[in-house]
RNA sequence: GUCCCCGUCGUCUAGCCCGGUCUAGGACAUCGCCCUUUCACGGCGGCAACACGGGUUCGAAUCCCGUCGGGGACACCA
């Protein structure tokens, strides 16, 4: 195959946090365009900030990345031809494309001090000027630069950025944007560590990794210029660039912590399903036509494009994605669901480990009953605590319904019919329970509501009948007991 | 402050490039009704948007200009 038309996109994180929705969009969309067109999807890490990096948000990452079935065809853990894909390990290749260009007169040593730019910086901006380097190193002779290389003095590298012209993106997404040259700095290729900045980074891996698609967040749309120029200075032709626009809190800011759950991992922990992300995040910011909402991967994959990425910023919306979760929970199977429930029983201090196979069976049958009514893992506790409780705790609502005075004689007469009842199917319970309602001359919900209180503590809960049979005669007489002396005590 | 991006129901969006088929469609959320042992599901229905102002045109959500609003970037972070 030409390699020029071969599409290889990437996503490049940093490893300084968890994988943020925000991340893992931008991942997928690379993913899905790479599956799409047939090309290769590779993973870069970019730890050049020794400060931040770390192995535990690197671990997370990988994991996050895995868990929503985003595989990639090179990087971490599956090498490939273009690494090594940590950037931490390429430090010789930046200095050596940086010499290139210092060699070539493209770019310049800086002597200045990181006081001395912060001070130049606030008196730019109390004059209200633009914040750009007043590039004093710029033009610095050949001796006073070995003066002070001898003298040990450090310095950055810096790109002599064009001082007039233009320089044009085109981007897929955004169309043809035009920065002018002069609004451009003298930007940092090398910091005094000998580490590269991002966009030195950025620019020689995409370079030599051969990626021909940059997809990415808009945020980084005023790097472009200057990464396009680092290309040219090299003679090479930059990539097609694709800045998608940023996901936003509900206040319309960026979209952080303190808008909620907003690491992959934290909506996994919380009992979401990968494929509900997947088909989420994908409907942030793309779409196929007016009308379909659910999308299987392979769906995505053969109907993604980026020509059809919005240009608008989206706002996060946690109801749409719990609908979502619950659309695909509802195609699990009861096993995967039960399976599913799990961590959350065990976190609630509902079941313990180790879990018995009658334990499991048990946990089956229970979200079976709970039904759709489940639509994020986490949901569990609240739905279905009383199947796991010895002692139920009643609601505070409830107090109104167990008042009533027919319900102390009429759970009375329940309790003894379903004492006589031979076996303890949904179907004969609710024989029992119609009959006594229309002897006793009351609503259905009259003696309903009641019992549900009884068994659960709560107004609501799944189909009472169901929930019977799954706890058993005894357990149920136990709580019909235990709530008759309650409205006993309130009359 | 400077540069850049963006502006259709509360939210995600379709429509915009190639003006009329748009009394602007769908989905989530919300409200009401039906179903019903409650909740959920399901069914039916309601509320709800082209930011504003000028052009161009027989005709503008769609093209042009301006205003306003929002966001992002301006680090030896990525």
């Amino acid at each position: 195959m030409d390699l020029s038309s071969q599409v290889r996109v990437r996503f490049a994180p940093s490893p300084t946090g968890y994988l943020h929705v925000g991340g893992a969009r931008t991942a997928l969309f690379n993913w899905l365009f790479a599956r799409n067109k047939g090309g290769q999807f590779v993973l870069r890490i970019e730890d050049t900030d020794m400060e931040r990096s770390s192995e535990e948000s690197y671990r997370a990452i990988v994991e996050d990345m895995r868990w929503l079935g985003l595989d990639w065809d090179e990087g971490p853990k599956v090498g490939g031809d273009y690494g090594p894909y940590f950037q931490s390990e390429r430090r010789p290749i930046y200095s050596e494309w940086c010499q290139r260009l210092l060699n070539e007169g493209k770019a310049y040593r800086c002597f200045c001090s990181q006081d001395d730019l912060k001070r130049m910086r606030e008196e730019l901006r109390r004059l209200g000027k633009d914040i750009k380097y007043d590039r004093r190193c710029r033009d610095l002779s050949s001796d006073e630069v070995s003066q002070r290389l001898d003298a040990g003095k450090p310095f950055v590298v810096r790109f002599k950025a064009p001082l007039s012209g233009q320089t044009i993106v085109e981007d897929i997404v955004k169309g043809n944007i035009t920065f002018e040259n002069s609004t451009l700095d003298d930007f940092i290729l090398l910091k005094s560590d000998g580490y590269p900045t991002y966009n030195f980074a950025c620019v020689i891996d995409d370079m030599l990794m051969k990626i021909s698609h940059v997809i990415r967040g808009d945020d980084h749309l005023s790097n472009t210029p200057k990464q396009i120029l680092i290309y040219r200075a090299f003679g090479a032709t930059p990539p097609r660039f694709a800045h998608v626009p940023m996901i936003m809190g509900p206040d319309r800011t960026r979209l952080s912590k303190r808008h909620g759950a907003t690491s992959v991992g934290q909506f996994r922990e919380d009992g979401y399903l990968p494929e509900a992300m997947v088909n989420y995040l994908a409907l942030l910011g793309w779409s196929y036509d007016d009308a379909t909402t659910l999308f299987a991967r392979e769906d995505l994959i053969a109907k993604f494009s980026l020509e059809k990425v919005s240009s608008t910023p989206a706002v996060f919306d946690y109801a749409k994605l719990q609908w979502l979760n619950g659309e695909y929970m509802k195609r699990r199977p009861i096993s995967d669901r039960a399976h599913l429930v799990v961590p959350h029983l065990i976190r609630a201090g509902l079941v313990h480990e180790p879990l018995s196979a009658e334990l499991k069976a048990y946990i089956g049958r229970v979200v079976d009953v709970v039904g759709e009514r489940l639509k994020v893992g986490n949901q569990i506790v609240e739905l279905a605590d009383f199947f796991f409780k010895d002692e139920i705790s009643y609601d505070e609502d409830v107090a109104g319904i167990l008042k009533q005075h027919h319900v102390p004689a009429v759970l009375k007469l329940l309790e003894d019919r379903l004492e006589k009842l031979d076996g303890f199917a949904a179907a004969s319970i609710e024989k029992v329970m119609r009959g006594l309602v229309s002897e006793m001359g009351l609503k259905t919900g009259q003696l309903f509501q009641p019992v549900r209180i009884a068994l659960t503590g709560k107004k609501h809960s799944p189909d009472l009948l169901r929930i019977m049979e799954v706890l058993g005669k005894e357990r149920v007489i136990a709580r019909l007991k235990l709530a008759r002396k309650k409205a006993l005590e309130m009359q």
